[in-house]
DNA sequence: ATGAATCGACCAATCGGTCGGTTGATTTAC
DNA sequence: GTAAATCAACCGACCGATTGGTCGATTCAT
């Protein structure tokens, strides 16, 4: 029987963490389990019995993954109390030296990738917008009782904001040498607030 | 000697075609050098002969694919005359018949997630961002010029003009069930008329 | 006969997954 | 109370399949 009852959480919590470092630096496709094996510690086998394919433990690499960055985005948006700056508060999105960043992005777009052909991971892709989209949503309620914004869908807004923040993100992060993190705080500010008033018919 | 002189280049070509539909068919790391000769009605010792590694191949199919996006989308603002006309007139990027969309989305998150680890792929993208970004800011500066636009910086207005659309093409394209063109086309106008409303300070 | 164009068998390397085996703690049998 | 049986945890050698690249052979126009 299991010397303590919680190994298996403990193992599964240290292989993902390891699984999670490992792709990030070398990329899905480029990524062998016996990488994942050295960097966790263990053999092929001990693996085997957490992780009984490469796929099943990547599609859990990837849900732990879009989990970790939502409860992030969640905790920084709570810091705040008025709704448009809730709704701009996700510029550490934009932060290089924060850990997240360094090691989200590179996982994000191996995910995008996988996404186009695999509807497993096309569908942690849409729980993870619809996540995102909620807590801006939310927000923008709040901001259309109290009087802050006016004739606003909340919800496609929701979605042209966050969006926004990707498509920044994918510049700034792909060709940091032309895109500057003042430039992408600039744009988002300036796109986000351009949605938010109502000057749209 | 060659039969015609133009078979190099005739071959090449077919090559590239062939590699582009594939590549975006099955995704850059599950296709293999065999689908590509099939593809292209080639052996493999053929098709060493123009391209002699995987990598050389591969690299030439994105280049070919940039210019290609980057062709239609000069010569589809050239059809407006006005400068807004022609900054908004990217929605054939959110058809979802159109041949460029459904062969290029693939490829180009393929391409992205090269990018991420690999700088010759960094490179494509650059170039491509920088043909893109000056194809906008000539639009927005005849705009200032015509005292269309006023206190816009034309240059990080252009990027941030080329982030929404590809922001917005991420979802429409990753979760459609989520994300209607009508939304996409809405949200592209919407953020980006009022990124060129100078009514931020 | 020279060399470009093309072929396809073959090689070496890689990788995911399997499987028999070991360890050590717990449970069961007596 | 202890010996035997059991089982989770873990190991690593091995197998089969795949794949990128090579190379000698063949064809054919010049």
């Amino acid at each position: 029987m299991p010397p303590i009852p919680e190994l298996e959480a403990i193992r599964k919590a240290q292989i993902l963490e390891a699984a999670l470092k490992t792709i990030s630096a070398s990329g899905y496709a480029n990524v062998t389990m016996d990488d994942i094996c050295r960097a966790a510690g263990l053999s092929k086998g001990g693996l085997a019995h957490y992780y009984r394919s490469k796929n099943e433990l990547f599609v859990a690499v990837f849900k732990e993954f879009f989990e970790r960055i939502f409860q992030r985005s969640k905790q920084t948006m709570e810091l705040y109390e008025n709704p448009v700056d809730k709704l701009l508060s996700f510029d550490w999105l934009y932060d290089r030296n924060d850990p997240d960043v360094n090691v989200g992005y590179p996982v994000l777009f191996d995910c995008m990738s996988l996404a186009v052909r695999e509807k497993e991971y096309r569908s942690l892709f849409h729980d993870w917008f619809e996540n995102w989209v909620n807590l801006l949503k939310d927000a923008i309620d709040v901001g259309l009782k109290k009087g802050i914004f006016r004739n606003l869908d909340s919800e496609s807004t929701a979605r042209a904001i966050s969006s926004v923040y990707q498509g920044i993100a994918t510049r700034w992060y792909l060709d940091n040498e032309s895109h500057t993190t003042k430039w992408a705080v600039e744009s988002f500010k300036k796109a986000i607030t351009g949605l938010l008033s109502s000057n749209n018919k």
